[in-house]
RNA sequence: GCUCCCGUAGUUCAAUGGAUAGAACGCAAGCUUGCGGAGCUUGCGAUGCAGGUUCGAUUCCUGCCGGGAGCACCA
């Protein structure tokens, strides 16, 4: 990459470490890159920047790809590249292809990506869709940086819900209606209270065969409905666990551990003063008093489950950030039980999905399923078809565009933050969108179709004294995935590929591309190719598919 | 009450301590001779308040105001 080559210029240059940075410039009149290098090191010597920047210039090594260094502002080096270099960008994706944008930052490295994690006998819903769609790119991103990546789904499969959800099924016998109607009663009704408590009680017992025949078809077909999701959405797990099997795991933990790590606290539960350790964490039950392990102690038993599936060397866990200080706490007690684990487990959470009208609760059915909502936008997208009146578009491909606007609605902000979820917004297929995304590799498809029949070959000879916008951007990219990946923020990805397409629209509509009779015709449609390949590349790691028509 | 997160155009979001704070939607005005108008061009418009650190602060620190989440047997 450009910019590491210029980072090493800069080091031989001032003869001693400092602390600077290489970046873009905001105002392209400012070159390719700059440094605030001489800025920062006239701190310590107390030399003037300026002076200090232009002999720093003078000390710089001269490379074919750099024109020129100058000297700007308070004291920046500006660094403009050379028209040769971005034609030479060009050619490598081009041949890189596919590959283009990929490193081996974490070549090597095992790593367990954990995200989605739905319930059976609950809604699959958009706060789940927020999660696949965040740790599929996350997942993608890591793999891109050359590491071997495993699929976690996690799923809580017994408890409350499930005892809510069966109680709604004897009712009602409708799968889709029973965990709000057993949830609804349980709360309005106190013998229904009773009743769902003691099919709870038989469910973790297992000693009923009728409720165990139920339960077991009820998780299947709840299984089921969630594969024909990640099939949409474009999700394979490698592995799936569920809280039926953590929780002995758990407890056993817990209790080994009774006395060196774990107390006993009220009403004789087993807890976690994470306080004594932090004193901005606070205490967790791990063994609630009727001897059943809680969520925390399961996460333990979870962690030892996956490393014995697969011996990672990094375990990520994608949650909504309403769990962030409770993970603090998890991850301060793993400390004590599997240091090595802890060590290895980083904790990545999301914002909240919130409606206009509040929080989203699937106690009361008031949630937007992740089946209607792609319902809903997919009706859009065959509409839009109709009225472009292109014709000849599949199911298929229906759902990529539908999936692409609801994916991108969620990856192009930052994921810590929660998403103010605007309905018309998040199925847009303008401007800041999945589709428009879409729409710009498809015609640049269409136009690269144009040129084959037309017999224009591309080709890198003649090249244009302008250096283009869509060039300026195009070998950035690799930069752009490194630091989307170190950050584990697939936004970065989202907003560079708005700016290229943006830049490769603006281009696309005052230059004509092809021409037979025009010399620059090859290169033209070379940068058009590029631009093809990086766009496709950027929309895999959105997990965002790239239809050749639309 | 304590802890954590967040306050940027009318709205939804960007900006890894850097140069004139970027987009999108919306609004206003345009784009036939040329490959796809889900497009392009132009305009209007913002850092909650008060201090501090720094050559330089949307970014770091302190206080205040406002919003969200969590704080013992749900996950």
């Amino acid at each position: 990459m450009m910019k590491e080559k210029i980072k090493k210029l800069l080091d031989e240059a001032l003869s001693g470490p400092a602390d600077f940075t290489v970046e873009h410039p905001a105002d392209p009149k400012n070159g390719d890159y700059y440094t605030n290098a001489a800025l920062v090191l006239s701190k310590k010597t107390k030399e003037n920047p300026r002076e200090l920047a232009e002999k720093i210039i003078s000390k710089i090594k001269k490379m074919p790809e750099i024109e020129k260094a100058e000297m700007a502002g308070a004291g920046f080096i500006n660094f403009y590249l050379s028209r040769k270099f971005f034609a030479d960008s060009i050619a490598e994706i081009l041949e890189k292809k596919e590959n283009f944008g990929k490193n081996k930052n974490l070549s090597g490295q095992k790593v367990m990506v954990e995200y989605t994690d739905p319930n059976p006998f609950k809604e699959f819903h958009i706060g789940h869709l927020m999660s696949n769609t965040i740790g599929e790119s996350i997942s993608r991103m890591v793999e891109a940086c050359g590491a071997e990546v495993k699929r976690a789904c996690y799923q809580g499969d017994v408890g409350m819900h499930a005892a809510k959800a069966i109680y709604g099924y004897l009712k009602q016998k409708d799968w889709r209606i029973a965990y709000a109607y057993g949830s609804q009663m349980y709360e309005s009704d106190d013998k229904v209270k009773e009743e769902v408590l003691e099919i709870n009680k038989k469910l973790y017992e297992r000693s009923d065969d009728e409720l165990n025949k139920i339960y077991d078809e009820g998780k299947r077909a709840s299984l089921e409905k969630f594969e024909e999701i990640y099939k949409k959405l474009g999700t394979a797990f490698n592995y799936y666990f569920f809280e039926s099997e953590t929780a002995k795991l758990g407890k056993e933990i817990v209790e080994e551990n009774l006395g060196n790590v774990f107390e006993k606290g009220e009403k004789g539960a087993t807890v976690f003063h994470a306080e004594k350790f932090n004193p901005k964490l606070h205490t967790r039950v791990f063994i609630n008093s009727e001897d059943l392990p809680t969520y925390e102690a399961k996460e333990l038993g979870l962690a030892k489950l996956k490393y014995a599936k697969f011996p990672y060397d990094r375990s990520i866990v994608i949650t909504g950030n309403e769990v962030d200080q409770y993970f603090q706490v998890l991850l301060e007690a793993m400390k004590r039980v599997f240091p090595e684990l802890a060590q290895k487990t980083r904790h990545i959470s999301h914002g909240m999905l919130r409606l206009p009208s509040g929080k989203m609760s699937s106690r009361t059915g008031d949630v937007i399923t992740a089946e209607s909502l792609l319902a809903i936008i997919s009706e859009k997208v065959t509409k839009k078809v109709k009225e472009t009146n292109r014709g000849g578009m599949t199911e298929e491909f229906i759902t990529q565009v539908a999936v692409a606007a609801l994916k991108y609605s969620i990856l192009k902000q930052s994921i810590g933050s929660d998403i103010i979820y605007d309905f018309e917004k998040s199925i847009s297929f303008e401007g800041d969108s999945g589709p428009y995304l879409q729409y710009s590799y498809a015609r640049a498809r269409s136009v690269a179709e144009k040129a084959e029949k037309e017999g224009v070959l591309m080709n890198l000879e003649n090249i244009p004294e302008n250096i283009s916008e869509p060039e300026k951007l195009l070998y950035i990219f690799p930069e752009i995935v490194e630091r989307s990946t170190r950050e584990f923020e697939p936004h970065h990805v989202a907003t560079y590929l708005i700016d290229l397409a943006r830049a490769f629209n603006a281009y696309y509509s005052n230059t004509k591309i092809v021409g037979k009779e025009d010399p620059r015709s090859p290169f033209k449609v070379a940068l058009t190719e590029a631009f093809s390949i990086v766009i496709k590349n950027g929309l895999r790691l959105l997990g965002i598919r790239a239809p050749e028509k639309m």
